[in-house]
DNA sequence: AGCACGCCGACT
DNA sequence: GTCGGCGTGCTC
C-alpha cells in the first residue's frame, strides 16, 4: 500500500501518515494539497512523501486521504526542503513556516473570480431615437467607443434601467471573464527616463562574472557592491535577460513594497514580452492566486517581490536576485522569523540557481561571507558618466539654540533657499530612531557607554541609572559628565510635521510634500506623491528613512540630513552600521542627474568616526573598523545570536523563570563552550509591552547549524508557566 | 488548532 | 448529586 507523509495545518511538530486510496494513487505527489481527517474534525493537509508501506505492521490504524484540493501539486520537494530547513534553523514549527509560505487563497481552493463584461452585439437591429431614448442613445454610444466594459464600471455611469433595455433589445449582451489582474495593471509610477542604454566597462564586467555562474547552471553567489547610481538595475536587468532568453525564471527581492512599482516600471520598459508577475503583502486574494498558479506553470517568467515570494513555486529558477540586501527589512519579526537573504541564498543553493546580492552599502555579514566564505565580490565603484558622488557637508548642532536653528542649520537653510530660487528640488530627511534616552554630553562629544560591551547605556527613569542590555552593567552618572563637566540627557525627538510646517513657513513660495508612515499605509497616495515630485511639482520632500532607499529622481541636487546621528544612539551593536547605511543611501539621493548635487549633514557628534567615515562614503575603512569592532567583541558576523525574549505579567516571577531558563540551557550546552555562549537576562530595552516585562536571553555561537537541533529539543521540553511567552529569534535583527 | 479527558467549586 | 471552569494531551 502506498503511504503519504502529511503535514497537517495544525501546530504538530511530526508529519503524519495517510493512506492513499486506489482512486489518488497516480496524482498525489509530495507537494499535493489533501483533505484529510485529523481526530473527528477536517483539515487540510501537505504531502511531504510518499512511500510504500505495510499499513498494519504499524501501531495505529490510518486514515485515508479523503481527496485532493488540486489536481496538481501546488509547491515541489525543493520547496518542501526549504520549509523544513527554516524550521529547523530558525527553531519554529513546520506549521507556522507553512502558514507562511502557502497563502490561504491556495489552501481555500477559493473559485476564480468571473467579472461579467457588457459586449456590442455585431449586428444591431435598428437603432435607437436620440429623441425619444436620450439615455439609451447616449448609452449606445458610449459602448460603441468602449465595449466590451466591465459591468461595474457601465453601471456607475448608467442606470440598471439602461442597461436592460439594451439587453432585452439584444444590442448588448454579457459576457464573463476571468478578471485581469496581471502586474500589468498596477498603477505605476511615471516611466523613468527612457534610454539607450550604454553599459559602461565596470558593468560589462560584473554582468560577464555573474554570467559565468548563469551558465554553469550550479549554485554561486555574487555579492554586487556597487556605490549610489552607479547603475546596479542595469546589470540585474541585462543578466534578468539572459536567464529569461534561456528559458529560465527570475525572482527579484526587495526589501518592502514601496519600492515595487518603480522596479517593475523599470523592468517592463526594458524586458517587455516575459510575463511578470508581483508578490507582496499588499496583494488581493484574486491576485495572489494568479501569480502563484501563474509562477507554476509559466517558464521563463520574472517575479518581482517582497521575502514571501522566495516561497512561490517557481518554474525552472535560475537566478534569484536579493537588492538592497543589507536592509534588515528582509527578517520576519514573527514566526517564521526567517532572514530574506539568507534564505534566498539557501533556495537558490537548493535549486542550483545562482544568487546575486546587491547593495550600495552591503551588510558586514556579506561582506564577511565574501572573504571568508564562498561569495563572490564585484564592485561598482563609478556613478554613472562619472558623475561624483555628492560633497558632503558636515553642520556641527551642539550650540544651535533656538526653534528653528535646532531643527535647520543656518547652512541648509541657506542652501534650501538656492535650491528654491533655481527651482531645483530638495530631500530633507529624519531620522526617526532617534527617540533612545541615551546619555550624551551637549559638551564634549561623551557618549556613556558600557565597558564591557562597546555599546552605549540606556537611561532608566525608574532606577534613574544607566544600564547596558547586554550584560546588566549600571552605572550613576548623576552629577556630572565624567570628561568634562555639565552632563545632559539628551534626547533628539522631533517629527516630520514639525519639520514640513517649519519649511512651509520659512519658504511660502515652495511646494513641499511630507512622506511618512501615515502616507505610507496609502499606497495611491504614495505613489501620488513620487509622481508629482519626479514631475518636479514638488520642490521639497520631508520625509523618513523610507524616503532613503533606492528611489532615483535625477532633479534632486540637495539632500538635508536633519539628524544624522539619531540611530547611533541605539541600543545595538548594529548602530553603527545601520548609521553608515542609512547616511550613505540617502546621500546617494542626491545628484543622480546632470546636475550635480551636495548634501547637508547636520549631528550633534560632529567628531564621530562614523558620520565621517559616511561623509566620505569610505566604505573600505568603515567595514575594516566595523569587522575589528565585531571581531573583539565576537558579535555578528563572527558568531550568530539566538535572541530568545521571555514575557511574563508579574517582572518577578519573569526575572526568576529567566535565571531559571539560563540555568537550564547550561544543563543543555554546558556553560561556556566552544559552541555556544549564554548571557543574560537583561531587561529588555522595551521592558514592558501591553503589562508584560520583558527578558532577553542572548546565545552566542559559531554555528546555528551545530545547536539549532538542541535548541528545538531544549524548547519543547521546558514548560512555561502561565502567561508567560517565549520567542526564539534566530539572526535577530533587533533586540528591543 | 480543535476536541477530548479530567479533576475541583457552586447550583437545580 | 450534576454543570462547568480550563489545565494537559493526542491527533496518522
Amino acid at each position: 500500500m502506498r503511504i503519504a507523509e502529511v503535514i497537517v495545518f495544525a501546530p504538530i511538530a511530526h508529519p503524519l501518515s495517510y493512506l492513499i486510496p486506489e482512486h489518488l494513487q497516480w496524482v498525489i505527489e509530495p507537494g499535493s494539497l489533501v483533505n484529510i481527517s485529523l481526530g473527528r474534525t477536517k483539515k487540510m493537509g501537505l504531502v511531504i512523501g510518499v512511500k510504500e508501506g505495510d499499513p498494519h505492521a504499524l501501531a495505529y490504524t490510518l486514515k485515508p486521504i479523503v481527496g485532493t484540493v488540486y489536481d496538481v501539486p501546488i509547491t515541489n520537494e525543493t520547496l518542501i526542503r526549504l520549509y523544513f530547513w527554516i524550521s529547523r534553523y530558525y527553531i519554529c514549527s513546520l506549521f507556522s513556516v507553512l502558514d507562511a509560505a502557502i497563502p490561504t487563497v491556495i489552501r481555500k481552493n477559493i473559485p476564480l473570480k468571473l467579472t461579467t463584461y457588457l459586449q456590442l452585439s455585431p449586428h444591431i437591429d435598428g437603432t435607437i431615437d436620440a429623441q425619444k431614448l436620450p439615455k439609451q442613445y447616449e448609452a449606445l454610444e458610449f459602448l460603441k467607443k468602449n465595449s466590451p466594459i466591465a459591468k461595474s464600471q457601465f453601471l456607475e455611469l448608467f442606470s440598471r434601467n439602461i442597461l436592460d433595455a439594451l439587453l432585452r433589445k439584444n444590442i448588448i449582451y454579457e459576457t464573463f471573464r476571468r478578471e485581469e489582474r496581471l502586474a500589468y495593471s498596477l498603477p505605476g509610477l511615471i516611466n523613468p527616463r527612457a534610454y539607450d542604454i550604454q553599459l559602461t566597462p565596470e558593468q560589462l564586467a560584473v554582468i560577464r562574472s555573474v554570467g559565468e555562474s548563469l551558465e554553469r547552471k550550479a549554485f554561486r553567489v555574487h555579492l554586487l557592491h556597487g556605490v549610489t547610481g552607479s547603475g546596479k538595475t542595469e546589470v540585474y536587468i541585462e543578466l534578468m535577460r539572459r536567464v529569461l532568453e534561456g528559458g529560465g525564471s527570475v525572482l527579484y527581492l526587495l526589501p518592502e513594497l514601496a519600492l515595487t512599482a518603480q522596479v517593475v516600471e523599470k523592468i517592463r520598459s526594458r524586458l517587455e514580452g516575459f510575463p511578470l508577475w508581483i508578490w507582496h503583502s499588499g496583494l488581493s486574494d484574486g491576485e495572489r492566486r494568479d501569480a502563484w498558479l501563474g509562477a507554476l506553470e509559466q517558464g521563463a517568467s520574472i517575479m518581482v517581490g517582497a521575502r514571501s515570494a522566495l516561497f512561490l513555486p517557481i518554474n525552472n529558477l535560475r537566478l534569484i536576485i536579493v537588492d538592497e540586501e543589507h536592509e534588515s527589512a528582509y527578517k520576519q519579526s514573527e514566526n517564521p522569523r526567517y532572514h530574506g537573504r539568507d534564505v534566498a541564498v539557501y533556495r537558490a543553493q537548493l535549486e542550483g540557481a545562482t544568487c546575486l546580492l546587491g547593495s550600495a552599502t552591503p551588510s558586514l555579514e556579506s561582506i564577511f561571507n565574501t572573504r571568508f566564505k564562498n561569495y563572490q565580490l564585484e564592485s561598482l565603484t563609478h556613478r554613472i558618466d562619472h558623475r561624483p558622488l555628492p560633497p558632503v557637508h558636515v553642520v556641527d548642532m551642539r550650540h544651535s539654540l533656538g526653534e528653528t536653528k535646532r531643527i535647520l542649520s543656518p547652512l541648509l537653510l541657506k542652501k534650501i533657499g538656492e535650491r528654491v530660487e533655481k527651482k531645483e528640488q530638495t530631500i530633507l530627511f529624519l531620522n526617526r530612531r532617534g527617540y533612545a534616552t541615551t546619555v550624551l554630553c551637549k559638551n564634549c562629544d561623551f557618549i556613556a557607554t558600557c565597558p564591557h560591551c562597546s555599546l552605549p547605556l540606556t537611561f532608566h527613569r525608574t532606577i534613574n541609572q544607566c544600564l547596558c542590555h547586554f550584560c546588566s552593567y549600571r552605572e550613576s552618572l548623576r552629577g556630572k559628565c565624567p570628561k568634562c563637566g555639565s552632563p545632559e540627557i539628551f534626547h533628539s525627538g522631533m517629527g516630520t510635521q514639525k519639520v514640513e510646517q517649519l519649511v512651509k513657513e520659512l519658504f511660502p513660495a515652495a511646494t513641499v510634500a511630507r512622506i511618512d508612515s501615515d502616507v505610507m499605509g496609502k499606497r495611491h497616495e504614495f505613489i501620488h506623491i513620487l509622481n508629482h515630485f519626479r514631475e518636479g511639482k514638488i520642490d521639497i520632500l520631508v520625509g523618513t528613512q523610507m524616503i532613503g532607499k533606492g528611489l532615483d529622481f535625477p532633479k534632486v541636487t540637495l539632500v538635508g540630513l536633519i539628524n544624522a546621528d539619531g540611530s547611533l544612539n541605539q541600543q545595538d551593536f548594529r548602530a553603527n552600521e545601520r548609521t553608515f547605511q542609512l547616511l550613505v543611501q540617502v546621500a546617494g539621493r542626491s545628484g543622480r542627474g546632470e546636475y550635480g548635487g551636495e548634501v547637508v549633514l547636520q549631528t550633534h557628534i560632529p567628531g564621530n568616526e562614523t558620520i565621517f567615515l559616511a561623509k566620505n562614503t569610505n566604505f573600505e575603512e568603515f567595514i575594516a573598523k566595523e569587522l575589528d569592532l565585531r571581531k573583539r567583541f565576537s558579535y555578528p558576523p563572527y558568531r550568530h545570536i539566538i535572541h530568545c525574549n521571555l514575557s511574563g505579567i508579574d517582572p518577578v516571577t519573569t526575572e526568576i523563570f529567566a535565571k531559571d531558563f539560563i540555568r537550564q540551557l547550561e544543563g543543555v550546552f554546558g556553560e561556556n563552550t566552544a559552541d555556544v555562549e549564554i548571557r543574560g537576562p537583561t531587561l529588555s530595552p522595551i521592558e514592558k509591552i501591553q503589562d508584560h516585562y520583558r527578558y532577553s536571553v542572548l546565545i552566542f555561537t559559531p554555528s546555528v547549524s551545530r545547536i539549532c537541533e538542541k535548541m528545538s529539543a531544549f524548547r519543547q521540553s521546558i514548560t512555561l508557566p502561565p502567561a508567560m511567552t517565549l520567542c526564539i529569534d534566530v539572526d535577530a535583527q533587533d533586540f528591543m
